[in-house]
DNA sequence: AATTTGCGAAACCGAATAGTTGCACATATA
DNA sequence: TATATGTGCAACTATTCGGTTTCGCAAATT
């Protein structure tokens, strides 16, 4: 199933899930005990994230741990890339300005 | 009304918005017909990127302009960077925690 | 003064969302 | 073999979401 990375970020559940197991893999049951929802419902939050390619499983006997796919985090950052420099820019312009005005002063 | 930023760039639609008016202030109808849905549509989620302060109005006779307000962009940047100093390690830190359980399993 | 234009708010609707409970099933453990 | 454990899935529910249509109102235009 296609999902969209930013439906899946706009969840304060899932994104806490995904700074708990930025570093460190992680089975459902481990990272519900960190919630106060049922296993079931982290199972669920689980399911978006790995749809959407943002955690990855790995089985291990009856267990699945799961852990952030960093790499995938790297779309958000790519979006911002636009905005980023809209912000180094208008930092840049109020440089300018100040400067005309330190011209001006003369 | 308190919103959350994350939830408010998941919509499709409202991510358009934002860039177009990224760099250019613009008004609800000239917003409008760059989307398919009714100019109403498009004034409620202006009215979300407004409420959690990603949009700027200013007030000019009937007509109001509406702009991104590009530091609040900065939010998520800011949230991006834990993640950051994950995928810029040299030796990605996950790898080696996904090395280090295939050599437990052996 | 009468009309047009630009806008937000309200009421409504179908679809999606996040949560629950109750299962089924495979894998450990006694 | 019998039981306990870890997990995903299905069904159900309340709430939210994104869209539309209809309206009221203030500002511009005639």
């Amino acid at each position: 199933m296609r999902r969209d990375i930013f439906q899946a970020i706009a969840d304060p559940t899932r994104r806490s899930i995904i700074t708990l197991i930025a570093l460190q893999a992680m089975t459902p049951n481990a990272i519900a005990e960190h919630f106060d929802s049922t296993r079931q419902a982290i199972s669920k939050h689980l399911r978006i994230l790995t749809e959407c390619e943002l955690v990855k499983q790995e089985y291990r006997g009856r267990e699945i741990y799961y852990q952030l796919e960093v790499k995938k985090m790297k779309e958000i950052d790519k979006w911002l890339d636009q905005f980023r420099k809209i912000w180094e820019t208008s930092f840049n312009q109020l440089d300018k300005v100040l400067l005309t005005m330190k011209k001006q002063k003369r």
